[in-house]
DNA sequence: GCGACCCTCGTTAGCGCTAACATGCCCCCC
DNA sequence: GGGGGGCATGTTAGCGCTAACGAGGGTCGC
């Protein structure tokens, strides 16, 4: 090995890495063979005969040797990183799926360098594919769930391999997995309707989602099957206070029995506000809410909600995108990933129906 | 500019980028300068003269020219990225750390890497340091609430600038941000003390959780200043469920008035587990949780909380370690984010205090 | 028995950039 | 007015790696 010299230097400045790295060709010295033979046992080179790749392996582990990364991504252009592009959220969801991205990444031996974004516009999405992949990632993820962001994807570079998740239908040719919400709205809508209300009010997240429209759209054909009537939908902002607010608007309305709310956190301001209003969930009013997020079954009461698996969801996108990269072929089409109705203690058949200002049994 | 020719390849391999990114070169030829003077103007050397610096810039504004951070990479050991090894998990604190550490990364015109565990241990943090570092980041956010990693960074390699979130005292010499976990358990168990009651339980998280250990430590002194008698404390492990199994211990003992519960996910479920036991919060029972999270107001009643500024933290540690790469200088110590106690609904005057089986009126 | 061919290596040339030195050139001073 | 010292630039040499080609030696065929 090289003297790790210890030179006293000019500068005051930290070098990193005193006995510096070994590289390449201190491999190849130590093994008696070229830098090239040692680049080829790293990539698994037929043309390397057993014992010379033994010494180069030897020689790695006696060096402790690990190949830069910099340098190789330099010249082929690939570097094992996997970009994702985020909207800047704590959003229970986009935050799950990150994780679950996260996890297969790593998993498929690839890093993830991460683009979160303020906003999502066409300009912001375009300027962070750009960044990403200036950075030469081999692939890029995007947890885009707005409309807008749909529309940056229609002008995306083609060269690079993009998939997008929770990113609605595949306008844009850019291979897409999701959870299937017009599922999940139909069970939910359908599961209150069983139980004998003779229909559901729903509480919509924010219109330019595009989970918001598809789950309206769910709530309300569902509605229409039953040829139940289809009451305006009231919109909140995902937020507790949000379902809070337009919880009291709604348990007001002793008509209202039954109400699908677009997601468990404002589920959870909807069971305060009923509360509030003295009304028993589910004796007077049934709720639904969707995700499932892991404190949904402590709620007072436990909620019935719509479970999405984003963990699974980011983990389907991954492994699409490396295989996208990997086998350079055409995106297969992933089916959305299936919706499942929990159903805990938020719901029950109406004790009775409320309607305006009259009052009669259910049935 | 050159010809982007469209020669059909023998490989259908989609060769990337086929109207070529330019490079410096390019720019420099249609500048009428060399490669190098381009890289000066985009470093901002002070040697250019200044219609020369306009019209290499105009000429890279022409050509779309953006430098290739990979090159740069290579040869300055620099890429402004940097690392951040997360505990593999959707606890709250984590998820939001990371959160603001990538909005206040971005801001600082650094990408994030993000090397996400599995289990935090010596041996994984050390290989997740190692990875992180041959990708050749410029810095390492550590996000390490474990005992167990505070180990490996005993250990960890003293070229690369480190900074840990989350992870105790200073014991590895490396720069630590933390909220002050201590001054948070006393502000809620004085709280709850200065109510009235006698004494207060606390239920735990994970002992392998610096802060829970912190936490307990803060209650415990607070207690004990107090002269207030000291109970066992519980352990959960940060869920809900944990929390609703120890509130249901708890709960069942009519001599606990006030319980200081180890974070908000252990306290909805102490919430729902005290309900069933049919004892009123705050009348009957006084509960403190940590952490505030978004939901926290909504909860059944509005948890009273101490609440922890986990973007702050997570801005803070970052700027630490930008200040760290670009100052070179010895890391500055960090005051620690201070906690605040949010008084909301669950907490109250105990209406009567009864010890073991003995009733009597509060003072 | 000799050319064709494959296997196993080595050598060379970059990837796109920055660092270090070299080169003119103008200005200024004694 | 000639040399020293900036200034603005160009030239060269890598960073550590892979790709492309080349070379030596053995094997096989006819």
């Amino acid at each position: 090995m090289e003297v790790p010299d210890e030179i006293p230097r000019a500068t005051s400045a930290p070098r990193v890495s005193r006995p510096r790295a070994a590289i390449m060709s201190d491999v190849g010295r130590l093994a008696g063979v070229s830098h090239q033979t040692v680049s080829r046992v790293i990539n698994g080179s037929p043309h390397v005969r057993p014992e010379t790749r033994d010494r180069v392996l030897a020689a790695m582990r006696e060096l402790g040797y690990t190949p830069n990364p910099v340098a190789r991504a330099l010249v082929t252009g690939r570097s094992n990183t996997l970009g994702v592009v985020s909207f800047d959220t704590t959003l229970y969801g986009p935050a799950s799926t990150l994780l679950g991205i996260e996890r297969a990444a790593h998993e498929a031996g690839y890093f993830i360098i991460i683009a979160s974004l303020k906003a999502l516009n066409r300009v912001s999405v375009t300027d962070a594919l750009e960044r990403l992949r200036r950075h030469s990632v081999d692939g890029i993820l995007l947890i885009t769930p707005l409309q807008d962001a749909v529309e940056a994807l229609l002008h995306a570079p083609k060269e690079i391999p993009l998939v997008a998740a929770e990113a609605g239908p595949e306008e844009s040719g850019i291979p897409v997995v999701q959870v299937d919400q017009l599922a999940g709205a139909t069970a939910a809508t359908q599961h209150l309707l069983e139980l004998g209300h003779e229909t559901v009010w729903h509480i919509a997240g924010p219109p330019e989602f595009l989970e918001s429209r598809l789950r309206i759209k769910g709530w309300r054909t569902s509605l229409a099957e039953a040829g139940a009537p289809v009451p305006e939908p009231l919109v909140g902002d995902w937020s507790a206070r949000s379902g809070y607010e337009a919880g009291r608007r709604l348990g007001a309305d002793p008509a209202v029995t039954a109400i699908f709310v677009g997601n468990d956190h404002m589920a959870l301001g909807v069971l305060r506000a009923l509360h509030e209003l003295g009304r028993a969930v589910p004796d007077d009013v049934s709720v639904v809410g969707f995700d499932d997020i892991p404190e949904a079954g402590y709620f007072l009461p436990p909620l019935t909600t719509v479970r999405q698996d984003f963990d699974e969801l980011g983990a389907v996108g991954l492994r699409l995108l490396v295989g996208m990269i990997e086998a350079d072929g055409p995106p297969p089409t992933v089916p959305p990933v299936a919706p499942e109705l929990v159903v805990r203690a938020s719901t029950s058949a109406p004790s009775r129906v409320i309607r305006a200002s009259t009052s009669a049994p259910s049935r």
